[in-house]
DNA sequence: GCCGTTTTCGGCCCGACTGTTTTCAGTCG
C-alpha cells in the first residue's frame, strides 16, 4: 500500500502520545508534533521526494532523525520506533489523551497505579469509585471522566464551516444585545475559514467583564458550563459545540484577537521572534520589560515585529512570516474580485429555480456572467440532459441573453467523465457551448493509476474546460478518491484547462495544499458555487475563504477575469 | 529531536482555570 502523507504524520503523532504518557524530554515531543503537522500539511507527497532521493532535511522541522524515520516509513511501511514504543506502553493507551481532563501525566497515573489501558477500563474504574483515591484526583475529577467518556464514545466532531457561522451568528447577536460588548469577534479556526471547526472561540471587548460572563452563560442553548472565569468562560452548546470566550479590555484587543485567531503554530513562532527581540508577546500585548509597546490592533503588534499585517488564513506556520517581513505576502482574493460563476443548475435537472431568476440573481450580485452547467444525461437521478434537451436550452440561453445588458448566461455542461475517460456526450454537441465542465460521479473506488488516467484522458478530450471538484470528497461524508494530484496538475498546465475549487461547504474541493500546488504550476482555479437554487451562490463566500488558506491572488483565480478576457480563456481549450 | 550572521551546545511560547491543593500541578488553548 503507498504511504502517503497522512500516514506518516499519523505515526509521529503516536509515537509523539507514547513519548509523553512515558514523561519523556518535552522538547522531542514538541519535535515529532511538530513534524507530524508539518508533514500532514505538506503538499508533495514525501514518497516522491524519497523515490527522487530528495533531501527531507530541508522541510522544516525535520532533521538527520526524522527524515531517516520518513525513508523508513516509505519504503517499509514501518517504524521500528514506533514498535518498540507500543511494547513497551498499552498500545491503545493514547485513546485516554483523546478524554479533556486526561493529560499525559494522569494517564500514566491511571496505568501505573491501577492499570488502566482502556476506554472501558476507564469508565469502570470510575463506576467504582476507584479513581477518586489515587493521588491528584478526587471525586469531582472522577464524575467528569466517567460522562466525558460517554461523551467521546458518543463522539462530538469537528463541524462545517457553514454549520459553525451559523452557531456562531446568534450567540454573537445574544452577546451584542447585551449592551457592555464595545467589540466583538470569532476568531480561532472560523476566523481563519479552516474546513472545519472543533470549537468557536470568541473574542469580547468590553469594560465590564463579570457581566458579558454572565451573559455569555445564560445564552438559552447552553446545555453545560465547564469553566467560567473572570476572563475566560467555556461552555457546551446544546448541539454539542464548545464554545469558549475570551473577556479582554479594548486597550489589549489586538494582541487577544492575534493570540485567539491563532494558529498555534503561528502564535509560537511570533512568540520566539519576540523573543528574539528581547521582547515578550502575551494576549495582552508585545512588552519590553513591563512597558506595552503594542496592542490595540493586530497590525500595531506584527509591525512592532517587523511584520505586516498576516490575514488569518495564511496563518499557519507555512512560510507566511518569511512573507510578511519580506513584504511579499500575497494580495489575497477576496469575494468582491469575483465576476462570475461557472458552475450553476436550474430547474432542467436537478436545480430548483428557473434559468431566468438564476440569471436575475447573478445580476443582483453584480456578476457579469453565469454559466449553466447542467449534469448530462448518464446522471439519470438528475434528470440529466441528453444533446436535444442541451441544445434546446442553449436557444433558451440565446434568446435571454438578447434582453440583457452587462451581463451574459454562458452555455455550459457538467458532463460526466466516463469510466474509460470518456465523455458523456459527443464532441459536436459539446463544440456548441462556451465551455465544458468535466466531474466524476461514479467509480469512485477505482486505483490511483485508473482514476488518474481516467481523468487525464478525459481532459485530453478536444472541448474540456474545467475539472470540477477534482478530489470528490465530501467532507466528513466520503473521502476523496485516490488521485495523482500533482500529476493532473501538470496535465492541466500543459492542456491549457482548468480546476475547480468547488464551493459548496460540503466540498470545499480543491483543498488549501491543492490550491497551492496548483498556483506554484500556474494553473487557474475557477471558485464555483455549483449553485443549484439562487441562494446557494451564498456558498461562493467559503470558496473564497479556502482560495485564500491556499495563497491565491485574484490573478490565480479564472472567474476574476471579465467577460471580456475570461472567453478567450475558455476557447484556448478547444481543439 | 531540531536548530544556529551571537551559539554545533543549550536553548526550545505563554497564561488562565480547575481541582485538590495549604502553595500548586495538570490541562488546555
Amino acid at each position: 500500500m503507498p504511504i502517503h502523507n497522512a500516514d506518516i504524520a499519523a505515526i509521529f503523532s503516536e509515537i509523539a502520545d507514547l513519548l509523553e504518557i512515558e514523561g519523556a524530554n518535552p522538547f522531542r515531543i514538541r519535535a515529532y508534533r511538530n513534524a507530524a503537522r508539518i508533514v500532514g500539511e505538506w503538499s508533495r507527497e514525501l514518497r516522491t521526494l524519497v523515490e527522487h532521493g530528495e533531501d527531507l532535511t530541508k522541510l522544516p522541522g525535520i532533521g538527520a532523525d526524522l527524515a531517516a524515520k520518513i525513508r523508513e516509513i516509505v519504503e517499509t511501511g514501518k517504524c521500528r520506533a514506533l514498535e518498540k514504543l507500543r511494547q513497551e506502553l498499552p498500545p491503545a493507551i493514547t485513546e485516554l489523551l483523546h478524554i479533556p481532563g486526561l493529560g499525559p501525566k494522569r494517564v500514566r497515573t491511571l496505568w501505573h497505579e491501577l492499570d488502566i489501558q482502556t476506554l472501558e477500563q476507564l469508565a469502570r474504574a470510575a463506576r467504582d469509585g476507584r479513581i477518586r483515591q489515587l493521588p491528584g484526583f478526587g471525586a469531582k475529577t472522577e464524575a467528569n471522566i466517567l460522562q466525558a467518556v460517554a461523551q467521546h464514545l458518543s463522539q462530538a466532531r469537528r463541524i462545517k464551516l457553514v454549520t459553525a457561522a451559523q452557531y456562531a451568528a446568534s450567540l454573537v447577536a445574544w452577546l451584542k444585545a447585551a449592551g457592555a460588548v464595545e467589540r466583538i469577534e470569532v476568531a480561532g479556526s472560523f476566523r481563519r475559514a479552516r474546513e472545519t471547526v472543533g470549537d468557536l472561540d470568541l473574542l469580547v471587548a468590553t469594560r465590564d467583564p463579570a457581566a458579558v460572563m454572565r451573559r455569555f452563560t445564560a445564552y438559552e442553548e447552553v446545555r453545560e458550563v465547564l469553566a467560567a472565569g473572570e476572563a475566560r468562560g467555556s461552555v457546551i452548546l446544546k448541539s454539542g459545540l464548545q464554545v469558549d470566550l475570551r473577556v479582554i479590555t479594548p486597550a489589549a484587543w489586538g494582541a487577544a484577537l492575534l493570540y485567539f485567531t491563532g494558529s498555534k503554530a503561528h502564535n509560537i513562532a511570533l512568540r520566539k521572534l519576540a523573543q528574539e527581540a528581547g521582547l515578550k508577546l502575551n494576549e495582552y500585548g508585545l512588552f519590553r520589560g513591563r512597558e506595552r509597546l503594542a496592542g490595540a490592533s493586530e497590525e500595531e503588534v506584527y509591525a512592532a515585529l517587523g511584520l505586516e499585517w498576516i490575514p488569518p488564513e495564511l496563518r499557519d506556520d507555512r512560510g507566511e512570516i518569511g512573507a510578511a517581513r519580506a513584504h511579499r505576502l500575497p494580495r489575497l482574493v477576496t469575494l468582491a474580485d469575483l465576476r462570475g460563476d461557472l458552475h450553476a443548475h436550474t430547474q432542467a435537472t436537478d436545480g430548483h429555480d428557473t434559468l431566468a431568476a438564476m440569471a436575475a440573481e447573478a445580476q443582483r450580485l453584480g456578476f457579469e456572467y453565469l454559466a449553466i452547467t447542467e449534469h448530462s444525461r448518464r446522471l439519470t437521478m438528475a434528470h440529466g440532459l441528453d444533446a436535444r434537451r442541451l441544445l434546446e436550452q442553449c436557444e433558451q440561453i440565446d434568446r435571454l441573453n438578447e434582453t440583457f445588458h452587462g451581463f451574459r448566461l454562458l452555455k455550459g455542461i457538467e458532463v460526466d467523465i466516463l469510466e474509460d475517460g470518456s465523455l458523456d456526450l459527443p464532441d459536436d454537441v459539446l463544440g456548441e457551448l462556451d465551455l465544458v465542465v468535466g466531474a466524476i460521479h461514479s467509480r469512485f473506488e477505482l486505483s490511483r493509476a485508473q482514476q488518474t488516467e481516467r481523468i487525464l484522458r478525459a481532459m485530453e478530450r478536444p472541448f474540456f474546460t474545467i475539472l470540477a471538484h477534482p478530489t470528490g470528497r465530501l467532507i466528513d461524508g466520503r473521502p476523496p478518491y485516490d488521485v495523482d494530484m500533482a500529476r493532473i496538475v501538470r496535465a492541466a498546465k500543459q492542456r491549457g484547462c482548468f480546476l475547480e475549487l468547488n464551493a459548496h461547504p460540503e466540498r470545499l474541493d480543491l483543498t488549501d495544499s491543492d490550491c497551492l500546488l496548483a498556483k506554484d504550476e500556474g494553473v487557474l482555479v475557477a471558485i464555483d458555487s455549483d449553485a443549484h437554487s439562487r441562494a446557494d451562490f451564498a456558498h461562493l463566500r467559503f470558496g473564497v475563504g479556502q482560495a485564500r488558506r491556499g495563497w491565491l491572488e485574484a490573478r490565480d483565480v479564472l472567474n476574476t477575469r471579465p467577460l471580456a478576457e475570461l472567453m478567450p480563456l475558455l476557447a484556448r481549450t478547444r481543439r
